[in-house]
DNA sequence: TCCTGTTTTATGTATGTACATAATAGTGAG
DNA sequence: CTCACTATTATGTACATACATAAAACAGGA
């Protein structure tokens, strides 16, 4: 029996709940005796669960079947050209704005880099023609001097970062807004539409390389599975 | 040398650009060779790192750096309750309805059910007596009758169903959603504002169980690390 | 040139063994 | 009874070895 097989039938026990919430399940050595297979293998198998959310592990204390299983989910941040040409329409962007200028209060808050002058963009992508998202950007020209001199008409500045700059993380928030004139204007929508909001902050060696803020048009939905 | 080390300086090479974006890195016995250790630590280390998406790796063809890391993003879903006490706020949950119905199209689509008449309900989780979140949930009665005599004032119904019904996946979406009157209402907020919405679907043994539609107080945020 | 079948190679998996580590369970002294 | 120490035990990790598998690279023939 491979680590997968393994996996599958103790998927199978807990979904019959043949191993309960909460209840204890039998230790790997035993497993692997009454499955007909190494040590090593179950070890895989449960840990690769127990990553997953499905099982709680601790040394000792044994394995159990977790009591609220498949809270984590995954998804893939999408990549704004990627998804629009993945759909087969044309992708499009505009830079709106490119100006160095003090950040507001919660940016310099997001950046930790205080109120020196920094580079702001703001760009709109478009989906054949229509408004897909827009963007606002804050990089810090501290840590990329070289963002000074990139020339944004021709390549989006994400995809621009993304390639000349390295980054070791990140984090992100999920919100809503809802538009108001500016946001209606930009994205060619109703007013007070509903608008999903992605702020992403991308860090390298302990700086703020960027902050971003990604505003979808009405109607925008992010999937995942677990 | 232990494979977290072993990721860390993998890590830290790709950082520092040692391995640039789409380059190949050397293969798994000469880096074991290299930092002395077996081959199995190398491949247990290089296997985290492509599953935390930062290298691809194909057999034969080898091991390389990924253009775009940090595109897998997770997260873990809220238990309202939980999220709600860890603030050290006061948890409360209204079911302000109850009843057997035909589901609207939109959902009979979700849960592949037909118009057959099936419970659905309704209800407030409130933080501090504030409105938190107001849920919509419809609930599959064919696959789980008991639901039919629950009592979801002593429990809520989210509760209900984690403790009481085997599942074994699920999916969602994130949307936006201008408030309207009705919303408005039983968020306790002004009508337009912008509200996230969290669109969930449980499954066991290939049926939906439950469909639940989540939507936010203004100004709720949902946060992730990469 | 193009196709086809063969070789080569890097990753993927399985196993037995050994030892490390954390945490429970048990023991004994006070 | 309580505290401190010890033994036990399940998971965690490391390693050497072996074989499986996918896919690129190569060779040979039409």
């Amino acid at each position: 029996m491979g680590w997968q097989a393994v996996q599958d039938e103790v998927r199978a026990r807990i979904s019959r709940r043949v191993w309960k919430p909460g209840a204890l399940i039998p230790h790997e050595a035993e497993l692997a005796r009454e499955l007909g297979c190494a040590r090593a293998t179950v070890n895989r198998a449960l840990r690769g669960l127990a990553e997953a959310g499905l099982l709680e592990r601790r040394r000792k204390a044994g394995t159990r079947v977790a009591l609220t299983p498949f809270r984590r989910a995954e998804f893939t941040i999408p990549l704004i050209r990627d998804e629009i040409e993945g759909r087969g329409q044309r992708f499009g962007c505009q830079v709106l704005s490119r100006v160095l200028r003090a950040p507001p209060p919660e940016v310099q808050a997001r950046m930790e880099g205080g109120d020196a002058p920094i580079l702001y963009l703001a760009a709109l992508y478009t989906a054949d023609n229509a408004p897909y998202v827009c963007e606002d950007r804050w990089i810090n020209t501290h840590a990329i001097p070289a963002a000074l001199e990139a020339d944004f008409t021709a390549i989006s500045p994400n995809e621009w970062l993304v390639r000349e700059v390295p980054f070791d993380g990140g984090d992100f928030t999920l919100s809503a807004l809802a538009a108001d004139a500016g946001l209606a204007e930009r994205l060619d929508c109703a007013a007070g539409s509903g608008l999903l909001v992605l702020d992403r902050r991308t860090w390298h060696a302990g700086q703020v390389i960027t902050s971003v803020r990604l505003v979808f048009h009405p109607g925008y939905r992010m999937h995942s599975q677990t």
